[in-house]
DNA sequence: TGCGATATTATGTATAGACATATTATCGAG
DNA sequence: CTCGATAATATGTCTATACATAATATCGCA
C-alpha cells in the first residue's frame, strides 16, 4: 500500500528523508554515492541525481565533488515566507484595500544613506509616505525612498491612483531584494496614523529593491499590531 | 565579454530572465514554449526545461500542461530565511553562547491547547523555559511545550546539559514545521529576563514541529531588542 | 445545442551515454 | 619532508529519445 515508488525521483527523495529521519544514515555520515544508488534503487543515475540536489537544496544534504554527499550536520532551517504586494495581502485576508498617500517629498540623501546604499551624493530621491488600508482600517504604514536617477519617471506618475509599489511593480519587472524582519515600537505618529497605543510592538519589514548595482527603492512597513507573517509549506 | 552562455541552464535561465525584465515577454503573457527555445538556443529540451522549472519554483513563471509557460502576473516574492539553531546564531555573531534552565513542568493540557494541535485530552506535555544568552547578556527567552507521548525520553534527558531544543534536533532528526513571525510587547517578568523596558518591542518567532500527524513541540522564541531577521541571497 | 468520448499538445519525467569540473589523493622531484 | 604536478573520482551538466500526464480542443452523437 504505502510502498515508494523508487524509480520516480520524488519516491527516491522520500526514501532517502526516511533513512535519515530514522537514523540509517547518521548526521555527518557519508552516503553511497550516484552510481551506487541508482544502481540499488534500480534506475539512472540522473534519476538520483534530481533527488539528491533537490535534498540539497533543501539543506537536509550537502553535496561536494569527488568529496561526496553527507548528510547535513546542523540542519539550517531553510523557510521560504511569501511578500506579497500588500493588496494582495489585505485581499487575501477578505478585506477591501484602499490606501492614503500621506505625502511626497524630493530631496538629495544625506551622506550616511549615500554610504549606505552606495548613491552619488547628488543623487535625488522620492520620499513616500503612504497609509495602507484593510476596510477603511489601519493596515500598514509605509516610508519608501526611490531614487529617481534610476526612475525619473515615477516623478510623473499619479500615485494617488496606484501606489508607488504597484507602479514600481509594473516598470520594473524582475529587480534583487534585500528583506530584513524586526520589531519596533509605534513613535507618537506611527501610533496616530494606526490607531494603535504610542509604544505598541510593531512589526517592521525592510526591503531594498536593487536593479544591477543601482538601488531602485528602500521601503519601510510597518504593520499595525496583531500582523502575523506565516510561512507558506 | 558579457556573453551569456545559452548553452548552460544557467545561462538560459538569465537570458529568460532579462527578456521578462526588460518587458520582451509581458506579465501574463504566453512565451514559446520548450521546442521552440531549445531550438533558439540551439540546445536539448532538457536543457531548457531545467531553466523553466527553476524560474517556475522562484515564482517568476508559471507553467501549466498544455497551456504553456506564462510569465507570473504579479510575481509574489518568496523569500528565504535561515533559522539556525540559537547557539549557531549567537556564535555565528561572534558571541559566546551560553543559557539557563528557568522552570520545567509536566502536566496536562488545556482544552484549548489539545483542540489547536490535536492533541489527545489526556496528553502530556513537558513546559520548559529557557533563557538565551549572548555573552551573558539574555538574547532569546523561549517557552517551550513537548509531547512526551511522542518524545517520552526527553523527560530523563539532563537538559541543564544541552538545550531541549539540541536534544531534539538530535534525537527527532527529521521533522515538519511551521513557524511564524510577529512583534509582541514585553510583559513585565519578561522584560525582567530580557533586561529591557516592560513594553519594549520583542521580534517573536513560534514554531510548531510535526512527526507525520502528531506535533513534537511548539516554541515561542521572544528576542531581546535589537534582533533584526535578515533573508539570505 | 449540449455533452461525453477522443485527439492533441505542452510540460513532466526517465534513461543511457558522454563529457565537464571541482576536489581529493597520490606520486615524484627537490 | 614539503611542495607541486598528476591521476582518480563523485558530482554537475548536456544530449537524444521515449513515454507519462494533465489540460485543453475537438468531434460525434443524441
Amino acid at each position: 500500500m504505502g510502498a515508494i515508488d523508487t524509480n520516480s525521483w520524488q519516491g527516491i527523495r522520500t526514501e532517502v528523508i526516511r533513512r535519515i529521519a530514522d537514523g540509517e544514515w547518521r548526521p555527518g555520515e557519508l552516503i553511497p554515492g550516484e552510481v551506487e544508488l541508482a544502481d540499488e534503487f534500480g534506475c539512472a543515475r540522473a534519476t538520483v541525481n534530481r533527488a539528491l540536489q533537490d535534498l540539497a537544496d533543501a539543506g537536509l544534504i550537502e553535496r561536494k565533488r569527488k568529496a561526496g554527499t553527507r548528510v547535513a550536520l546542523n540542519p539550517v532551517r531553510k523557510v521560504t515566507v511569501e511578500v506579497p504586494v500588500i493588496r494582495k495581502d489585505v485581499e487575501a485576508r477578505g478585506s477591501h484595500y484602499s490606501f492614503a498617500l500621506l505625502g511626497s517629498r524630493i530631496m538629495t540623501p544625506s551622506p550616511a544613506i549615500t554610504a549606505q546604499y552606495g548613491l552619488k551624493p547628488d543623487a535625488s530621491l522620492l520620499g513616500l509616505w503612504t497609509l495602507h488600508q484593510a476596510d477603511h482600517q489601519p493596515f500598514g504604514l509605509e516610508e519608501r525612498w526611490v531614487n529617481l536617477d534610476v526612475v525619473p519617471a515615477i516623478a510623473k506618475a499619479d500615485l494617488k491612483a496606484v501606489s508607488a509599489n504597484e507602479w514600481l511593480v509594473q516598470h520594473m519587472p524582475l529587480s534583487r531584494a534585500e528583506f530584513s524582519f524586526s520589531a519596533a515600537s509605534a513613535t507618537q505618529p506611527e501610533a496616530r496614523l494606526l490607531g494603535c497605543e504610542t509604544g505598541a510592538a510593531l512589526f517592521i519589514v525592510n526591503r531594498t529593491t536593487w536593479a544591477g548595482d543601482a538601488p531602485i527603492t528602500a521601503v519601510r512597513l510597518a504593520y499595525a499590531p496583531g500582523y502575523v507573517m506565516e510561512t507558506v509549506v
